[in-house]
DNA sequence: TTTGCATTGACTTAATTAAGTGGATAAAGA
DNA sequence: TCTTTATCCACTTAATTAAGTCAATGCAAA
């Protein structure tokens, strides 16, 4: 699951202020930039965040449709209306059945 | 032409003592590890080293079939037999036809 | 129960590719 | 003769891929 690692979930809330480069993401964790790659990787490949090719740089921007989605999870799994961070903390820390979501 | 460069003449003078992974070579100079990379693809291009990937590392040799080839360009170029890569300095600031050689 | 083994996932190191910078050189026009 | 413009080429930074380590987890056999 996308969402299931707190440097992923540390990466979406930031995004959420704003676009950012890879480096700039980087810049903000204390493991190496392979490190923080990969987790972008898994996060595009579950659709929840866009890359922008700017000359040298990958501009990342949460994905409107992916966050949707995960919504829309959070809606099912728990019945909320409005998902938090911390409530899907919770939920992730006693992991039922929530395979190919998001 | 391969040889033109300071960087990669000394690169081949490594190698003349033995083997060395792309990293033990760029332990040895001051400049980035790309750098390295790159003037490692233009030896590799040129014929006069061979890499050989073992795991994690890119191991790089002298190619002696392409130092046949410039220890042959050189005798035709000045008529010696030991080329030394100290004349070869003094060649190579004077370059005249030296199109397409090694 | 427990031991042993395979899998997963986050991470590191090694190396590279891609893109852009700056200086030197060469050719061409005023 | 200048000057300008274009082209190399060595280099850097940004980012990634590839390969391997290590700890936690799951699970089947003893």
């Amino acid at each position: 699951m996308a969402l299931a690692d707190p440097t992923r979930r540390r990466i979406v809330e930031m995004l959420g202020e704003g676009a950012l480069a890879a480096g700039e993401i980087t810049a903000r964790f204390e493991v190496s930039a392979p490190a923080i790659s990969q987790h972008l990787k898994v996060l595009k490949a579950a659709g929840l965040v866009t890359v922008e090719v700017s000359g040298q740089r990958r501009i990342y921007r949460l994905d409107p449709a992916g966050l949707d989605a995960f919504e829309a999870w959070v809606r099912q799994v728990r019945g909320f209306w409005h998902a938090s961070l911390g409530r899907l903390e919770q939920e992730l820390a006693n992991p039922e059945k929530d395979e190919g979501v998001v």
